[in-house]
DNA sequence: TGTAGCATGTAAGCCGTTACATGATTGA
DNA sequence: TCAATCATGTAACGGCTTACATGCTACA
């Protein structure tokens, strides 16, 4: 069943089964809307087509199961749910899996790394249209926070959402800086 | 020759481009080492075998040219410099190219979000694990400063490490609040 | 003498994406 | 009636990783 070599699913299978784990059963496409609304904020959200492999497989696992509920109606519908099984697995990942550091692909960092010789102008756009990025996340992200707080079934996610504000929030300070220095000649602000 | 849908090459040749375009030619086993000093804080760095797979994709495509220098050795060494092409596209890169907002992936963050049910010492374990992580890195990250202030040339990866500094430095304080709040019972703390 | 680092690759395979394909339902 | 949304998939492919394989060189 573990598909990785360290005994532990692939972490795309725990972001189905994270999500189920709140109690509500969601159809793939709801899955999907659920992990916009939230996961997204510090994992890629998967594509349609990759959660319905992935719960294809967790119910092979014995991890999920699937139900019809159609109805009379002609439009398929399947509900998802997460089994005793399933939430025994999340709990062991979550508990005991080795710990991974985060990682980062910036391609807007990325491009100010490579910007000497390029257009000022041009690179400082980029930078604020990241900025601008990054505002938006953080309205939605504090709408997200807000939705939670209270609620204690979701006391964890809450959590973490605070935290993604905290950290989105210094990300966007930190970009407004950057924008200065490049606006400014030589002197990178002091100040860490 | 481009071979994304939007006429530009994946991300992965400019992290290639990029490093050379420093000017140092370099063996693709020193674009390893140089990626992790540097690229990694803000991207994957890359696995040997696709940096490999990248210099004969880019030498094909001429934007990089490669010049055997084993010399009498019987060691091989090939090293690897960037053309007049090879510079021409990736400033077209860093000008040009539509913006991708940076994608994260955070393992620590998500346990976190799932951990309802889940042993708080366990879960408190990996955040305290989180959070030496980052300390680490931003030592790390501290001292590339140093080395690339005070050199014209590295001016724009400067002031990346400078952002990256605050960033991760927000990171590291936000993780922080977490285990703390974590302690303390319900009230997360105030102040966004 | 042996271990760590230098140096280069091949093969297999997973993960995840985009593009393609289909059709029902709801509301403007 | 037309568009947006709901809902589910298949096929092909790209990118990147791990594991495997090889051998030299410097240093302790």
């Amino acid at each position: 069943m573990p598909a990785t070599a360290d005994g532990f699913l692939p972490t795309s299978s725990y972001v189905i089964l994270g999500l189920l784990s709140f109690g509500t059963r969601l159809t793939g496409y709801e899955l999907r809307q659920w992990a916009e609304g939230s996961v997204r904020f510090f994992w890629a959200s998967p594509s349609m087509s990759q959660i319905y492999r992935e719960l294809e497989k967790l119910e092979a696992a014995g991890l999920v199961d699937a139900v019809d509920e159609s109805g009379d109606a002609e439009r398929a519908r399947t509900t998802h749910g997460i089994t005793v099984a399933g939430r025994d697995e999340l709990r062991r990942w979550v508990e005991d899996a080795p710990y991974e550091p985060p990682m980062i692909r910036h391609p807007a960092a990325f491009r100010l790394f490579c910007a000497h010789g390029a257009d000022p102008a041009k690179v400082r756009a980029m930078l604020e249209e990241h900025r601008d990025w990054a505002a938006s996340l953080l309205a939605d992200l504090a709408e997200v926070e807000a939705d939670l707080l209270g609620d204690e079934r979701f006391e964890a996610p809450a959590r973490v959402a605070t935290w993604g504000l905290r950290f989105f929030g210094a990300e966007r300070r930190a970009i407004g800086q950057a924008i200065a220095d490049l606006a400014d000649p030589d002197p990178p602000t002091p100040e860490v």
